[in-house]
DNA sequence: TTAAAATGTCTATTGATATAGACAACCATA
DNA sequence: TATGGTTGTCTATATCAATAGACATTTTAA
């Protein structure tokens, strides 16, 4: 652990992000269980291989996250550390998938437009170009802090008013049943990983350099005709998808 | 677009990181499919808010990734330009998923151990803590770049020698073909994203910052019976993985 | 009560990062 | 061949990142 070089210098990316990094991992895979503390700072120095202002940089940094707290004379205590999983099958829903691992989730509607199906879009839902959609973004809470924001397309026609739906159901699988969509499929799941965008970053509580999971999904009814395509945006360091086969 | 902010200041990472890693992910995304070329200098400096030397320091980024090659009164060509798909299916396979997608891939074998399994590897792969289990550390090419690192599990009574097999076939599914397995299905997947670490940096020839999508994935025979626990990591810039339902 | 161990604060210095401006070198094309 | 657009190079300056050392403050436990 000691010997090996775990930050890199001269890389575009300060010594005391990486270390932040890689510390705020560590918390999330349990590393420091057993005391519920992180290393004392002379420690870390030593592992990293940096001075210890360095690793206080990447403390202070974690400290603003709400990760750890810093006691004088005691040590630097672990304040949160979770990891929500969400299992990916045939019928992923949301608020289901959480299901016991918070006590309370929510679904805010951030903003809602109805405008033209891009290419794209229309090639998701099975539209042609032009064809009127309507786009909702949303931000999905799990006991107050945020997992995840997206943007979602529906079929205009068949899916006015959905907005409103959402806004007092909170969920998508709730505005479907609403307007007349008891169940529905999930048809098609892509995951990628990139850098979190300035207002991601902003939505979801990140700091720069901040990783997010993204899955661009595809929703149909149980005839098989597109109903949702969504791109979903989660923070990388509290999630992660299980997929059954 | 110009008035965006997509970068920050003062947050530990480099400005010049933080736009090299946003032009990676937008020809990447095809963005500047149109011309082949990157826009000029003075243009990104405007859209980014800062100073063109500034991009400068990203395109020489770029540059040494091999991403781009600027010539001098012309412009900054792409070179490469590159993002894998992998569908996650009942029969995951490396080679034949990756298809026609590439010309040429390889499995290079980095390493070999047999080794007692921790608790986590026997409950996974349906052993009991202690049972010995040969773990391979795999490297994939596509086209000569790297694409994963893999560290595998398997039952070492079972699949003594997969390791050689490996060597030979330079594919898990050849390798477990030669040991007597004709077929084997993909049962659990858990997909993660986090910064790479130092080793796999350097193996999948990464720069610091740099993303990796991670799945955790468990194979069984047709019987059910475990016969492999993974964990491959991906460089996130070139892959993508597909979840079809 | 004391000592050890931990975090908090201060000063100083060096190198990397970012801005600013000016101009050279090169390419395409009108 | 002249011109506009582009990348390449140089100098200068201000701020951030990282190291170094000294010492204060607080908690825990001997």
């Amino acid at each position: 652990m000691a010997g090996l070089k775990q930050v890199q210098r001269q890389t575009g990316v300060a010594l005391w992000r990486q270390i932040a990094d890689r510390i705020r991992e560590a918390i999330s895979n349990g590393a420091y269980d057993e005391t519920g503390m992180v290393p004392p700072e002379t420690v870390l120095a030593l592992q990293f291989g940096v001075n210890r202002h360095t690793v206080r940089s990447a403390l202070a940094a974690l400290a603003q996250e709400g990760i750890v707290r810093a006691v004088q004379g005691r040590g630097t205590l672990i304040e949160r550390k979770e990891r929500l999983n969400f299992p990916i099958t045939r019928r992923t829903r949301f608020t289901a998938g959480i299901g016991d691992q918070a006590r309370e989730t929510r679904g805010l509607l951030l903003d809602e437009a109805k405008e033209e199906a891009s290419a794209e879009i229309a090639r998701w839902l099975g539209l042609k170009p032009g064809e009127e959609v309507i786009r909702l973004e949303t931000l999905r809470q799990a006991d107050k802090r945020p997992v995840s924001r997206a943007t979602s397309w529906f079929p205009a026609k068949r899916f006015a008013g959905i907005g409103k739906a959402y806004r007092t159901g909170e969920s998508i699988t709730k505005a479907f049943a609403e307007l007349g969509l008891p169940d529905y499929v999930r048809a098609t799941t892509e995951v990628t990983a990139a850098h979190a965008s300035a207002v991601d970053m902003a939505d979801l509580e990140l700091t720069p350099g901040a990783i997010l999971l993204i899955a661009k999904a595809m929703n149909t009814d149980l005839e098989g005709v597109p109903v949702q395509y969504s791109i979903s945006r989660f923070a990388a360091d509290r999630v992660q998808f299980t997929i059954e086969n």
